[in-house]
DNA sequence: CTTACATATCGTCAAATGTCAATATGAGGA
DNA sequence: TCCTCATATTGACATTTGACGATATGTAAG
C-alpha cells in the first residue's frame, strides 16, 4: 500500500530533528555518537529518530566493530525516499539551525568518531563554542 | 525561518487525510461541500485540515457567492509547496484510497456543488456505491 | 567469561495531532 | 430585518509523537 509507505517517508522527512540528521549526513557516513554529539539530544532520542529514518528507507546503517555508521540511503524501491533526499539537498542551507548544525559537523569529522565517544559523546568546548549548541527542542527557536 | 517553512508544508503534506485532499485537488478546484462528500469526514475535519494546507501555502480558496472553492496553489515565494505539489502529481496515482477518491470525485464534479449541498454534502448512493466509502481513519486500511 | 563501551529498547511523561459534535460566523434571499 | 445555509471555530477526547532516564543488547578486549 503506498499511501503507507508514502506517509512513513514524508513523516519522517518532516520531523525538524530528522531533517537536521538528514543534513549533516549529506556531508557523508557519521557514527552515532557523532550525530549525539552534533546535534546536542540525548543518545536514546537519536537512537529512536535514526530507527525511524531507516524504516522509512531515508537512511542505511554500516557496522563497525563497536561503531555503528549511519549515511543517506534512497536506494530502495520506493521514490519517495529518492526523491527527498535529492530535494532536500538544494533546501534549508541558509538556515541557522542547519548552518551550526553543519559547524559541529565539521569538527564532529575533523577529531573523528573514536575522540567524540571518549569525550562522552560530546564536542570540543573551545571549539564548539563558536556556534552555540542547538536549543533542546528545536521548535523553541 | 525556513526550517518552519518546510515543517509546516512537510507536515501539511504528510497527513494521509491531506494527501487525499491534495489528490482530488489535481483535477481542479472543488467545493468544501464536494470535498466533505469525497472523503466521508466530518464538515469541521475537512475545515481544519483545509485551513493546514491553506497556511503551508498548498492550497488556495476563492468565495463565490456562499460557496469557496479551494484549488492547489503553490505560487507563494516558498519552493517547498510548489515542489511538493508538482511531485505529487506522479505519486500516488494507483493506491486504492486515491482511486476510490478518485472515482467519488468524478461523480462530485459531474453533480456539482449545488447538488452536493442539497444532499446534505453526500453522494448518491446508488452511484457511490461503486466505489466503498472511505474508512473513517485511513490509518485502519 | 567477564568487563567496558557503543548503541538499542523500554517506560513514562508532556505536548501535539486528528476527529467529532456543537456552536459561531457571514453571505444571500425572503 | 430575519432565515437559511455553507463554512469556520471551539471544546472534548483519544491517539500519536518526541523527549528523557534507565535498562538491555551485543561486540571487543582482556
Amino acid at each position: 500500500m503506498p499511501l503507507r509507505r508514502y506517509e512513513r517517508v514524508l513523516k519522517a522527512a518532516a520531523d525538524p530533528t530528522r531533517v537536521r540528521i538528514l543534513k549533516i549526513l549529506e556531508g557523508g557516513e557519521l557514527c552515532v555518537c557523532q550525530i549525539i554529539a552534533i546535534l546536542g539530544l540525548s543518545q536514546s532520542t537519536i537512537s529512536r529518530h535514526l530507527f525511524l529514518l531507516k524504516m522509512s528507507g531515508l537512511v542505511k546503517e554500516r557496522r563497525e566493530g563497536k561503531w555503528i555508521h549511519y549515511s543517506l540511503d534512497g536506494s530502495g524501491e520506493s521514490p519517495y525516499a529518492r526523491m527527498m533526499i535529492r530535494t532536500l539537498k538544494g533546501w534549508l542551507n541558509d538556515d541557522p539551525i542547519v548552518v551550526g548544525d553543519g559547524k559541529r559537523e565539521a569538527i564532529a569529522r575533523k577529531i573523528g568518531p573514536v575522540a567524540v565517544c571518549d569525550r562522552g559523546m560530546t564536542l570540543p568546548a573551545r571549539m564548539a563554542e563558536a556556534c552555540r549548541p542547538p536549543a533542546k527542542h528545536v521548535g523553541a527557536n
